[in-house]
DNA sequence: TTGTAGGCGTTATCAT
DNA sequence: ATGATAACGCCTACAA
């Protein structure tokens, strides 16, 4: 048992005295091969215990039926989601899905492209990290001709597509959402990120603001890394204003649920003397108190999508021009956080 | 540019007018070719933008440099620092890593681990999923040798390590902690699942009772899957009890947090009708008011210390039995949902 | 309907 | 220090 002999098609052939080229017909289900002998092939496969070699395989075909997956995090209900949607759609089609994560970190998201590309991967589906900030580290994709996908956190490219929601809209509607409660003065905590996701995010609440006659202050939007933490250096941030904000707009839930936390715990009333909206419709938004109003949408939906707008464009099947932006819908959720006005607490 | 022809050694040796074997030795560092030679081929191979074919390479060498992982869910904190764990490990000691997440299915599981299997990884880590009764669908890692480890959630196997904490200790603390707080009645909420480490918590959990004279009731223990939703539903259960207890042990973070938010809304004070303690030092732990008492461990540890523990079985340094289980410290971090006697609030 | 044979890109053994 | 060559296991064009 220590020696284990793996079961090649000549083994089988041999055993069934019949060529090895048949045996492989017969197991790829090959039309021309009489049914009398596939059953035969397939059941000395079977009790052979013969497992076919992927590496012989794939360096015969020159493909592997495998896509992978570059995400910046694999901490949030959201990566999850998306994980389950690509791995969802990409099985159901015979890929396999290698999944890896950049830790928001450029050079990891380099290291990992370079892995997967000597992986001979088949396409890629990719979410950018925080600092990315150009795409050459997918040269050697787009050299080939590998098809790469980004969805959520995107970056325009000639030759790839992109899977995202609106988020210039959803932040537009957040914050007049906000403007509607009677905030008066609103600050925008975002990433110091030049991703496609803050920028939007940060260009639908200026949208808003100019739309309703609210005059767009620099000195108002507070940048960080968007973590809990930043939320509440955040918090420190407002707390030293000269006239407290009554109205944020803060561009996820994690770091909007840490700003509340701070605030709280210096005695300011949320909503009543600032109002909050996140981004993402994460758990937390449902366990702070009050809970947080938020902009939803579907991680699932997002991978679903990504993998098969890669998937068909590999198989030929797409009749999609190359290029190509897929705007999938969001949702505003409204909670208590930004209830001004009394109503019913949802 | 459509039709990108692979660079191999051939055309390396062709260009510089050498054997393809000397190309891939020197490719290899091989001692025994001159440096300038070295030198000759690492330029030329980097001008040519050559690179290595995994697959012939794994087909000759009959390995692959790779090992697997197969988690439960890709969702949370906890697993999201074990996976960086193992990457920093393997990569580190020039494995690759391929991620899969069973979704808590028994069947998913399977089949993640028949990927694998047929991507030959070197060796595979495991972490169970909830409905995991036995470990035949890794019968084909076991057959040929290849090692596997399972951390976390683990289960006892003939030629298998376990890296985990010592859970039922955990859970005596925990609990000891809530009588020492004052509580005569502890319910116990956790995972209708047999996994050691529900098991475990179970079993520390009762004896922390008996050996405070509390007679363990059958009826106090509550199971469910441990989400947000399942600690709601406990919360119901709770307050249909003729007597409410008076401190509740949950197994997981999240689903307390549902718990106690049920609670909450029908009115129940926390800590001082009921007191509650969590597991896992989940970040909502610190959201949810009052903020709950956990028990934490470091998931980069165990990721860290698993794949070294399968790497080096696998590079022949560990000088440890084949069996073997490593056990990790846990830490009792206590926050205000335990304390019923006044002290100041952390 | 089945068989023969060459090649995918590497590496290791043996020879020089 | 370097070269020739066989082998890893599979697939497919061509032959039968």
């Amino acid at each position: 048992m220590e020696n284990y002999k793996e079961v090649t098609i000549y083994d089988i052939a041999k055993k069934l005295k019949i060529s090895p080229a048949t045996v492989s017909r017969g197991l790829q289900d090959h039309p021309l091969i009489s049914p009398k002998t596939k059953k035969r092939i397939f059941e000395a496969a079977h009790k052979m215990g013969y497992r076919q070699n992927h590496f012989a395989r794939n360096l015969r075909n020159q493909k592997t039926d495998t896509i992978g997956v570059i995400v910046p995090r694999l901490n949030s209900y959201f990566m999850s989601a998306v994980i389950a949607g690509i791995e969802h759609f990409a099985n159901q089609r015979g890929y396999n899905v290698i999944i890896s994560q950049s830790s928001e970190s450029s050079s990891k998201e380099a290291a990992n492209a370079k892995i997967l590309f000597n992986n001979r991967v088949d396409g890629l589906l990719v979410s950018l990290a925080y600092d990315t900030k150009e795409l050459s580290h997918f040269d050697s994709f787009f050299r080939r001709n590998i098809p790469v996908v980004f969805f959520d956190r995107v970056m325009e490219h000639g030759s790839c597509s992109n899977v995202l929601i609106d988020n210039a809209k959803a932040a537009y509607e957040g914050t007049k959402h906000l403007i509607e409660q009677g905030c008066k003065r609103i600050v925008h905590i975002t990433a110091s990120s030049q991703q496609n996701v803050y920028l939007e995010r940060l260009q639908g609440y200026k949208q808003a603001l100019t739309d309703h006659k609210i005059k767009f202050k620099e000195e108002d939007v507070i940048f960080g890394n968007l973590t809990m933490e930043a939320g509440a250096d955040a918090a420190e941030t407002i707390l030293k204003m000269k006239k407290l904000p009554d109205g944020v707009f803060v561009a996820n839930d994690n770091c909007a649920v840490g700003c509340m936390l701070a605030l709280k715990q210096k005695g300011i009333k949320i909503p009543q003397d600032i109002a909050f909206v996140g981004f993402n419709n994460d758990p937390v938004s449902k366990v702070v108190e009050p809970n947080l109003t938020t902009i939803s949408y579907s991680g699932y939906e997002i991978g679903e999508v990504a993998a098969r707008h890669l998937i068909n464009h590999l198989t030929g099947v797409s009749s999609i021009d190359n290029t190509n932006t897929i705007v999938l819908r969001s949702e505003f959720i409204i909670r208590a956080s930004s209830l001004k006005k009394k109503k019913k607490l949802l």
